[in-house]
DNA sequence: GGCTGGCACTCCCGCGCCGGGAGTGCCAAT
DNA sequence: ATTGGCACTCCCGGCGCGGGAGTGCCAGCC
């Protein structure tokens, strides 16, 4: 009883799983696979495979399906991600160069992602608790507003109004502003939001009293910005693969668009990273802890200016997908995306 | 033979349709709505209106269903727009107060759409090329580059990053600024971003010719804000309504997704807003231009600040859908988003 | 002990068949 | 113009029935 040709002959019951949505049976696998043995040891093979729970029967005298357990076995050790082609490398690189903004980036990436893969890619925006302040602007806006502009090292822009107490559009405001502006920046610039917001309850003293509730303010708003709920953002493309899936799939359908809709799910998801193979994430089937994704495969990985992530992205497909192509192509992706942010 | 009582059969056979999801009978249709009667009367009418192109039968001896034509008549002379409950348009209204910013307001309306109508929802961003310019601020950044933000009536926070000759992280380069900024305020504020543009064109004559180019750069970076493709955003919610609609529509859901992730394609439906039925534009199946969403009605209408429209949303749905309530839904809470964004 | 060919068995799947029922179209009568 | 009656059509669900793919097991063989 060889253990090594066992876990062949589930790494072929996968492969033509994925290839042609059937339940594969013992001769069928044959005419595929040149293993050297014939259909009665396969079937043995198989019996000790399902009672190991990697593979499973629909019903008896059908073909073999991989369970979750057996694709997780699959791409822990019998799979080794597919590198692509320089062809490939170029033409991704070369999509994402033509970017002019950190939104046009999101946008292209997400669409690149889902049409090389040909399923739901998901893109998570640069997450502002791990992004540091560029600049900080103010602008008086109408008569006692005060517009915060944040701009962070990942490209984010984020804008808040303040109420203030007085009308700032006067000289003496002017002036206050300027001053203000020139405080800010010197206190926050370089620093993360988070570190950002603590700095500034100490620039307080050295002002005009009259600046410091504003600052407070200001503080506020930084701090803000930081409430998960509000700021993260993730886009999808591609949601129209899930329907080529197969009708097997149909039912599984609508839960999975919701479960799509909860963003905070998904970001949940993109946030736990791995670190084993090759900084990808796998998350099969019911390994996914949300139930309307039970049915799914979730590739995910972090991406960033640099060598620190600060985001994250993969897609989502039926658990039945080609793992190391999609992987490979997650990777590659996340790989340019980072290049192309840190400019 | 009468023509009214025609159209009142009409008019139950697609209320029943919408409700039951069912071929239509004329046994049904009269244990349903007293008419006065008999089911052999309404056999002949159902006969002439079949005749008439405005019901189909799935095949013989089936109920009827309505055609899009039928739908047509339907909206247009058969329904009336159901007024929304006082108790409705508050709980609209508080949902929609809470935003903090532009980016919640949209998206907030976007998920009370689709909730309301549990329907797909889609809601335009303001548009730019119809959005004034409240403030242009000018931040230097790193070297030579200066980041233009752009800030509109609308609420929307456009960024560009522009290459300049010199570096402006200097006491001179700071004082240009200044000017500049000041000088570009006056002439832009208040204006359209098309004729905030042109108008540039006038200003470098009075500045120092240093600065020229740099306005002209500005100028084209207003410009390129107008391109449409790239600044028109939409937001789309409740897709996973999509799947709920029924066994017969599962054929169309791909195309329909397809079509969704189009948002060129869906500007251009939410753009052409139509003045009959209170503002609400309904575009039934086959008189939707775009083949994916032939199965499929739209429901749009425009909103903005005031008077004058800055944008479009809508819902999308199948063509058998509640269209009194749907329509009503839409109506409200563009009304209400316009008020939000009054402020 | 592991591999193999053979064989009986199971169960799905597609097919045709059939009866019930909903719905129609038509006609003669009012 | 409307109505009741009636014959007809066609879908739909259930049933039975091979055919076929696939399995499990066993006895033999290396």
């Amino acid at each position: 009883m060889s253990e090594d040709r066992r876990l062949r002959v589930l790494r072929a019951i996968v492969q033509d799983y994925v290839h042609t949505s059937e339940p594969v049976g013992s001769k069928a696998l044959l005419e595929r696979h040149h293993l050297g043995v014939s259909a009665a040891t396969v079937r043995n093979d198989m019996a000790v495979l399902e009672e190991e729970g990697l593979i499973a029967a629909p019903h008896t005298s059908a073909g073999r399906v991989p369970t979750d357990a057996g694709y997780r076995l699959f791409v822990d050790r019998l799979s080794a991600i597919k590198p692509m082609s320089a062809a490939e490398q170029r033409a991704i690189s070369q999509f994402l160069e033509g970017a002019v903004d950190l939104d046009d980036v999101v946008d292209r990436t997400v669409r690149l992602l889902s049409s090389l893969t040909r399923q739901v890619a998901v893109v998570q925006y640069p997450s502002l608790s791990r992004s540091s302040v560029r600049h900080v602007e103010l602008v008086p806006i109408g008569g006692e507003r005060l517009l915060v502009v944040l701009i962070t090292t990942t490209g984010r822009v984020e804008q808040r109004v303040i109420d203030v107490g007085t009308d700032l559009v006067t000289d003496d405001g002017e002036q206050a502003l300027a001053t203000l502006r020139a405080e800010l920046n010197r206190a926050t610039s370089g620093r993360t939001l988070a570190e950002a917001s603590t700095e500034l309850s100490g620039v307080p003293e050295r002002l005009d009293p009259a600046l410091r509730d504003l600052v407070r303010a200001i503080s506020t708003a930084l701090q803000d910005a930081l409430v998960e709920e509000r700021e993260e953002r993730v886009v999808l493309a591609g949601t129209a693969n899930l329907a080529r899936v197969g009708p097997d799939f149909t039912t599984s359908l609508g839960p999975v668009l919701e479960a799509l809709e909860e963003h905070v799910v998904l970001l949940k998801l993109l946030g736990t990273v791995a670190e084993e193979g090759g900084g990808v994430a796998v998350r099969i089937g019911h390994e996914n802890p949300y139930a309307g994704l039970h049915t799914t495969s979730m590739v995910t990985t972090g991406y960033g200016a640099g060598t620190d992530l600060v985001a994250g992205l993969g897609v989502v497909g039926p658990t039945r997908m080609d793992y190391p192509t999609t992987m490979a192509a997650v990777r590659a992706v996340a790989t340019y995306v980072s290049r192309i942010l840190a400019q």
